[in-house]
DNA sequence: TTTCGATATATCGAACTGATATGATAGTTG
DNA sequence: CAACTATCATATCAGTTCGATATATCGAAA
């Protein structure tokens, strides 16, 4: 899920890891802070795989003092060399492959990935990159296991055994199945009402 | 966080493993079921704490076929080993002991360790063996943590930058929040009215 | 000037997921 | 009645994610 996100952002332009974070949290609505011991992995995972690549190195402000003497061949070896402990800053900005771009738009439409809310969400920030029928699919699928969800929340909340807290918790999550189904319904109906405008002689 | 769960379930009565998946669903509102894969280590990681206990391995129906021979010292090691190739259902049922139940005391209480709204939910789920002022505490943290959640979430909703759609996830998790907080309101307003009722003459 | 907060990458152990394996028991159906 | 199927029940594994921690640079403020 973490690598689709990734992509995601990588298709709009190049990022480098640190800044992923705050992405994922302002523009793909993953609520708080994923940890850099997910994205960094999941970063590594990509470039394996030939998904990403690292496009620049930049070390900033590569102290002219003692570069002097260097090479070319060899200064450009030690902006590239990124193991801790070296003595500047390094920051590397990641690219999406053309293979990156067919596996985004692969996995964002597939909807066997589809897990969890949070998932939904972050595929819905991505929604842009969707062929319109695509779109409606995964809403649609969501749609039915909101449904199927909110039946069950519904028999958990009517359980007389519970207690007044324990039945409170399950009241206020048929109400937030409740409000996740509204919004679903709200963004199929502009789905549909888009494709009347773009082809009205449809039929 | 699934040890203060399973401690909570235990806290009631004794139950085994298969048992506590859907009580973590249909009682403690831990939405999707929780794997298998989490709650046997979790159970292990308690026993080997002192927290909880095997009461009982049952072998339900034990063959008097090829038992007879047997000593009963013989028979019930046979009941007790649960490696996997036993050709009877083992079943171990698991009591919380008493540190176990201080330990519960102690984690549901402690406001350090109420990191999502996933742990939030599961602990009001659990509030009938809190304090009141403790359930006061926890309310008024979870609903502090809720408004600066807000405040982002609305600051990300207005970023200009940002497509149709992932405008209307932010939108979608601002509403969430929204939910949320009128949740915590109405606990914290039954709270209050609880505590004027048990104790009208104070001040 | 040095100290502080933000920027930036990386690694580690522990926890959780989803898949998979194994087998017992109970019901049902051809 | 035998075979099949669903549910009950425990367990392990690889892969993913989290939270903490380490390290180092940079700009700004005290």
């Amino acid at each position: 899920m973490l690598e689709l996100a990734i992509l995601g952002l990588l298709m709009d332009r190049d990022h480098h890891g640190y800044e992923v974070r705050a992405h994922l949290r302002d523009r793909l609505g993953l609520g708080a802070n994923i940890s850099f011991g997910s994205i960094y992995p999941a970063l590594a995972r990509l470039e394996r795989e030939g998904l990403v690549e690292v496009a620049v190195t930049s070390a900033t402000k590569v102290s002219t003092l003692s570069t002097g003497s260097l090479s070319g061949e060899r200064a450009s070896l030690r902006s590239l060399r990124v193991t801790p402990g070296l003595n500047r800053k390094s920051r590397k900005v990641y690219q999406i492959t053309p293979r990156g771009r067919e596996e985004f738009a692969h996995l964002l439409a597939d909807p066997a990935t589809l897990n969890d809310g949070k998932n939904f969400s972050m595929r819905m920030a991505l929604a842009k990159y969707l062929a319109p029928n695509a779109r409606v699919g995964l809403l649609e699928q969501r749609r039915s296991s909101l449904c199927a969800r909110l039946g069950e929340a519904r028999q958990y909340a009517s359980n007389d055994e519970l207690d007044t807290y324990a039945r409170s918790v399950m009241e206020h999550a048929v109400q937030g199945v409740e409000l996740d189904i509204a919004w679903i319904d709200t963004l199929l109906a502009t789905e549909r009402s888009n494709q009347i405008n773009l082809a009205p002689e449809a039929n």
